[in-house]
RNA sequence: GGGCGUUUAGCUCAGUUGGUUAGAGCACUUGCCUUACAAGCAAGGGGUCAUAGGUUCGAGUCCUAUAACGCCCACCA
């Protein structure tokens, strides 16, 4: 018997625990198809937040739904642990740098903190009921990950498709690493725009503007736009700089904007992207001028020491002494910071290993083109991050915790040495190189000690689910991968990346379809911060407050890719829609007590009716599903449900009830269409509300050992007929009810006398369900009359009005 | 500056390929304890579908332009 009240606290423990001690969501490959789900693996960075439950919940959705349409759904999960997300946690908990800590130190606090934080993220997970096997999670550091990593990398390298260059590349300074493109955040910040007055050395005065003055000890020469009327004239002088009393070479570009600052530009090794396009065009000479840690380097008379706003400061108060300072404006622009730490980014200059894009990018957009992008115009935005990239993309990070380069160099000849295949994983700090001699002669070989971007193993979370390289692995079952799921953030790393990968490694697209959700935000534009700390909820107290099964009914609400703003109202309807499947689960459990299934076609009107009407919804429902849109198919078949309940509930309960003035076979066909209709409905709100359908399915049914592991099929009745004209009575109905409540009175007041006007096709409609019909509205005396075209009307309708006293 | 998305009832949003009086929930109004449910039920008020043009027998839906808001990217001199 189902309980009065649903006590989804009590409940959900219950169902969390089965599925798990049963294995439910196991994957065994058997003769089914498979639908496999790249999901991401979370950064473990300490802080689990309501947008996680929102775009996993939707991916989990699938899971469900492909699930119950027959498929062997391989669903893994994983943890995205190594990088600098769990570096910074670590030195935050710690209260120490990382070269403070010491680098072996350093890596098992990282690998102890996470694996810490994976635990409260499994507890999340299982708590919001994912059907992900999560017992069985990878980490992205774990030896297998680090070997498939490696693995991927040699094949690369072998393939030409990475290389080991001294080359210009993104520098964080307060992260101490090199980082790559993807990682930049845009801010606008607030500043100053310094026009300062250069002289060139036979005497004539010209002004430049510029934001960041630090750089002019870096300065190489100075471009002006060779259409520049007034400025074109000092090309091919020298320019002699104040203060540092340098001279560097005016030279002419049509990359200068003529309108911008002075329209006199300098050029510092390096301030900018363009900078460096000008070093390499005129292969001018290197400044590097600023130590790892952002000061100036010591070299640098007068500035040597300092921090690079000191010495912004510094050289302004400078040039204003020596009366070179022109003006000051104060100026808002964007500035590329590193999304970690949220510092702004410079450049350096050092060997790194990069993995070629700029020469395949035709490539990459071609397997966007084989994809599957939901929503569509999330392909736009993958074609767009694609076109518009200028870099290679940079692996290297100068960090301890991560997946190590398997790389030696020749100490003499500095060639490059790859670990054998068969030796992975690899540490190059602990391991030795696996030969002997280099072709040069020399014997000694110097490890390389920066690790990857964690990117470059998240990225090929498709070959660690099918273990690569191992000897039973998933290859050609995995390949291609049936969906990619993730939020929109992370198109252009980790789906813009897997497909690098997965063209390198493979030649081919990693999955067939990427499901991109939106994002969570606190208010209507304004994102979730820490910062801000304007998550209005935690995830784990909203599980708490209104239990998993109303949390993935927020999450499911809405149209794929669009953000979402957290909103009671959807709350304090998934809690009604929940209590409602319960209360008409307990109305038709009382009247199936004595139900025995058996074959049956002969269904009342009314009953073919609310079946005709169910066909009809879940081909929409299926419809949406297989387009990934589960909050319009969930909103699809909230609308059936109550109608469901309102109306056909309403009208068969009398028939259930009194059998004796009904009869028993039409009581029968009552009893048959609910319980074949709540079995089809549970199935369908199972995919949202794991809970409460399996706490039903198992009182009720239970025909499997899951309603998880039941399949949906497609009912093959073809009741039309009865669609149309059910809709009609029940119209009919909803207006003379109408007439009750417009007069004060109860719906069971009695209609001594009711007369309508019908076609001939709803007369018979009414005629086959003449009892269900009058029991509903409680009529004495009808009176069908003939309409002349299709409209229905009420001629006449008499209430009992002496009933009220 | 380039691209994308959004704009529908007071609020939050649906509206599948253009087809009769534009829908839901919340809020509001008026009733109803009706043998599943008062966390309920019934009925009702409320919208010139951002604006301006165009295509069409017919436009919330298609096309063009404009505006506001949001997102991604570029712009740091």
């Amino acid at each position: 018997m189902l309980d009065k009240k649903y006590d989804f606290k009590e409940k959900e423990i219950k169902w969390m625990d089965y599925w798990q001690e049963n294995k439910i969501y196991e994957f065994k490959p058997d003769q089914r198809e498979v639908y496999s789900i790249d999901t991401p693996p979370p950064t473990v960075n300490g802080k689990i937040h309501i947008g996680h439950i929102f775009s996993y919940s939707q991916a989990e959705m699938i899971a469900r739904y492909k699930r119950l349409r027959g498929m062997n759904v391989f669903y893994p999960f994983g943890f995205d642990d190594n990088g600098l997300p769990s570096e910074r946690l670590v030195e935050k908990e710690q209260g120490k740098k990382a070269h403070e800590i010491g680098r072996e130190e350093f890596s098992k606090l990282c690998y102890d903190t996470t694996t810490k934080y994976e635990e409260e993220f499994k507890k999340l997970f299982r708590r919001a009921g994912f059907s992900a096997d999560i017992t069985n999670a990878y980490k992205t550091v774990s030896p297998s990950s680090t070997k498939i990593s490696q693995l991927s990398f040699i094949e690369l390298a072998e393939k030409g498709a990475c290389y080991h260059k001294e080359s210009p590349a993104l520098w964080c300074n307060e992260c101490l690493t090199s980082i790559a493109q993807a990682e930049l955040e845009t801010k606008t910040i607030k500043t100053l725009f310094n026009y300062l007055n250069y002289e060139t050395t036979d005497g004539e005065t010209f002004t430049i503007a510029t934001t960041r003055p630090e750089l002019i000890p870096a300065i190489v020469c100075v471009f002006v736009n060779p259409e520049d009327e007034k400025h074109k004239h000092l090309i091919g002088k020298t320019a002699h700089i104040p203060v540092i009393d340098e001279e560097v070479p005016i030279l002419a570009d049509d990359k200068v904007a003529i309108d911008k600052g002075t329209g006199v530009v300098m050029c510092c090794t390096f301030g900018d992207q363009t900078d460096i396009e000008w070093w390499k065009k005129y292969n001018l000479p290197l400044k590097n001028i600023f130590t790892e840690d952002g000061r100036i380097v010591d070299s640098v008379k007068n500035y040597g020491g300092l921090k690079i706003k000191e010495a912004r400061a510094k050289i302004i108060e400078d040039f204003k002494e020596a009366g070179y300072l022109v003006k000051q404006e104060e100026l808002e622009h964007e500035v590329q910071t590193h999304e970690r730490c949220g510092k702004e980014v410079e450049y350096t200059v050092m060997k790194q290993w990069f993995i070629d894009i700029m020469n395949h990018k035709k490539d990459f957009i071609e397997i966007g083109n084989q994809i599957k992008w939901y929503p569509d115009h999330m392909h736009i935005r993958y074609n767009e991050w694609v076109e518009n990239i200028m870099w290679d993309w940079c692996i290297s990070r100068q960090r301890y915790f991560g997946v190590p380069f398997p790389v030696w160099y020749c100490k003499n000849c500095g060639k490059v040495v790859l670990a054998r295949k068969e030796d992975l994983p690899v540490n190059p700090l602990t391991d030795k190189a696996p030969i002997d001699k280099c072709e040069c002669g020399c014997t000694e070989f110097i490890p390389e000690k920066d690790i990857m971007d964690t990117w470059q193993t998240s990225s090929i979370t498709p070959l660690i689910n099918m273990k690569y390289g191992e000897k039973d692995n998933y290859e050609e079952m995995l390949k291609p991968m049936s969906l990619r799921c993730n939020a929109h953030d992370i198109i252009r790393t980790w789906d813009f990346y897997s497909i690098v990968k997965s063209f390198y490694n493979f030649g081919e697209k990693p999955w067939e379809n990427v499901m991109i959700s939106g994002f969570v935000m606190a208010n209507k534009g304004e994102k979730i911060s820490k910062s801000k700390n304007n998550s209005k909820m935690e995830p784990f107290e909203l599980l708490e407050t209104y239990g998993a099964d109303i949390v993935r009914y927020w999450a499911g609400s809405g149209k794929l890719g669009t953000d979402i703003v957290f909103n009671d109202e959807t709350f304090l309807r998934g809690k009604k829609l929940i209590n409602k499947i319960w209360n008409v689960s307990k109305f038709i459990e009382m009247h199936l007590a004595d139900y025995q299934d058996k074959e049956f076609n002969d269904f009342e009107y009314v009953d073919k009716w609310i079946i005709g009407k169910f066909e009809e919804m879940e081909k929409g429902f299926i419809k949406y599903l297989d387009n990934y849109e589960m909050g319009l198919a969930l909103n699809h078949l909230e609308k059936f449900f109550w109608n469901f309940c309102d109306n056909y509930i309403e009208i068969v309960k009398h028939r259930l009830y009194r059998p004796e003035e009904f009869g028993d076979t039409p009581r029968y066909s009552g009893q048959k269409t609910v319980y074949m209709l709540l079995y089809k409905l549970l199935q369908d709100f199972s995919i949202f509300f794991p809970f409460i359908t399996e706490e039903i399915y198992q009182e009720l049914y239970k025909d499997k050992a899951s309603i998880h592991l039941t399949e949906i099929k497609e009912l093959t009745y073809d009741f039309k007929d009865e669609v149309k004209n059910g809709d009609a009575m029940v119209d009919i109905i909803s207006q003379a009810r109408g007439e009750k409540s417009n007069n004060n009175l109860s719906l069971k007041t009695p209609i001594k006398n009711l007369v309508i006007s019908v076609s001939d096709a709803l007369a018979d409609a009414i005629n086959k369900s003449i009892k269900d019909f009058k029991a509903t509205l409680f009529i004495d005396n009808l009176e069908i009359n003939n309409s002349s075209d299709n409209n229905y009307s009420i001629e006449k309708i008499e209430l009992d009005l002496e009933e009220k006293e």
